[in-house]
DNA sequence: GCTGCAGTTATGTATATACATATTATTCGG
DNA sequence: CCGAATAATATGTATATACATAACTGCAGC
């Protein structure tokens, strides 16, 4: 033997290899959606390994989406008639630096209050529950970037109250302050109201993109979002490779022209 | 013992519950960014089990990117700084008939030539290749639901050159061809151009929400689609709940109201 | 023909074990 | 005191084994 026990001459892991050569084999279409993979076994065979590595492999294959397993009939090539594409959404300030602008933040209001019926709905709460009205603008260098509109529930953030948010956007102090555990993203064009079209500079009725975030800790809404980006300056952009390597995945930047 | 060899009372696999326990912990906020999660060797014996199952149930939480792990010196709870939203992207006929409407497609113009540099950039190929450039409209009942602009590269799909694309929409027509290994995504908003605003009934430079898609099969660009909906009319929704559960991911619609 | 029971098969889960590897602590020679 | 060798430690990978479970096959008996 010149190789170790654990790693092949090419340093990656066994039970990864196998995971990739089978990812290839169905993302070049040698093998079909409902082609049936070899057994855990025959794999066993070719690769000379043990089962419990690809059945490793196969695991990883069938969480990622890419194939579907059933027990006495084998694992077969899953139908993609869905892709699913990974946003990452950072935080605006980070956003901001890594185009090399200079970041500023700009609080328009700040209102405290009871949830009308419309605010209500948005967060998930009911109506007349006390809630922080927000409004704010993010700066990239000397141009506006985003408007952001904001709505706390107290129940979920007491501490929000107290809050003045002149130095911190309420997006990080959210963050370090209330873990989330569910968020549902929203994502739109629509023709800038006054209020927004002001804040970045653009004319009425002008196309803007927007991003409405819920977020959920645990059961409790906590906070509700509306981010308004000047279209034509700014794009999602999800990057999508088919399981295999995993964070092969993924990265969203909002970008200036 | 009155439980099985593998499973608990409750049916779910050990595993697993250690994975959604920890999982529980950090979204919680119990264990915030940063934390030191119990060594395997300390898990096995809060779980009275071996190193084995509790290292699946890390693996898997590293893979899902809530923690990180290192040698020697343990695993820990990841900061989030970036949230990760997974859009699922149907075909346009699935979306339409998700709603109860009756879908039909209407090919609006269709030409073969050779690509021009604003193409060729657009597609990822070199300027004078052959393309098939295609023009439709999806409708949704009566309404105009999307426009779609698309390129096919020649040199990837040379059937595309003979296919007249009159029952079929491309996008369908390709997936069942053509196996693709990545794509890019990229959302925004725009105002309406006149060809666009005509065939979607809309006001010129009226706002829509744009999705543009780059696939390749392999290193070779395969197609390029612009597609373009009416703001207000639709959204894309995507909904996250951090791994732990792994499919507690994802679903993306594009809704009429 | 149809029901029910036993056998077969592939995956699902879990264990005990072994060695590899990255990284930190400790010890020892100069 | 410093740097090098050495030990300790937690994770990473892989094996052989065992039993569970879902689902299908086929046969026996009515």
């Amino acid at each position: 033997m010149t190789e170790t026990a654990n790693q092949s001459a090419d340093g990656r892991s066994l039970h990864s290899r196998i995971q990739s050569d089978i990812a290839d084999k169905i993302t070049s279409g040698a093998w079909a959606p409902g082609h049936r993979i070899p057994f855990e076994h025959e794999l066993t065979q070719q690769y000379g390994c043990s089962r419990m590595t690809v059945n490793k492999a196969l695991t990883v294959l069938a969480r990622a989406g890419l194939i579907e397993r059933h027990r006495r009939a084998g694992s077969f090539v899953k139908s993609r008639q869905s892709e699913a594409a990974v946003l990452e959404i950072h935080d605006i300030r980070v956003e901001v630096e890594a185009l090399g602008l200079e970041y500023r933040y700009v609080l328009a209001s700040r209102r405290r209050h009871a949830a009308d019926e419309a605010e209500a709905a948005r967060l998930g709460i009911a109506a007349g529950e006390p809630v922080v009205k927000l409004a704010c603008v993010h700066f990239a260098g000397e141009r506006p970037f985003c408007h952001e509109d904001r709505l706390v529930s107290l129940d979920a953030v007491p501490d929000a109250g107290g809050e003045a948010f002149e130095n911190t956007a309420p997006g990080p102090w959210l963050l370090t302050r209330v873990p989330w555990s569910a968020a549902e993203h929203r994502i739109m064009a629509d023709a800038a109201g006054p209020v927004v079209a002001a804040a970045l500079g653009l004319k009425p009725d002008a196309p803007v993109l927007v991003v409405e975030r819920r977020t959920w800790s645990g059961e409790q809404p906590v906070t509700f979002v509306r981010l308004s980006y000047p279209a034509g300056a700014h794009a999602l952009v999800a990057r999508f490779a088919p399981a295999g390597d995993s964070q092969a995945a993924a990265t969203t930047m909002i970008s200036t022209r």
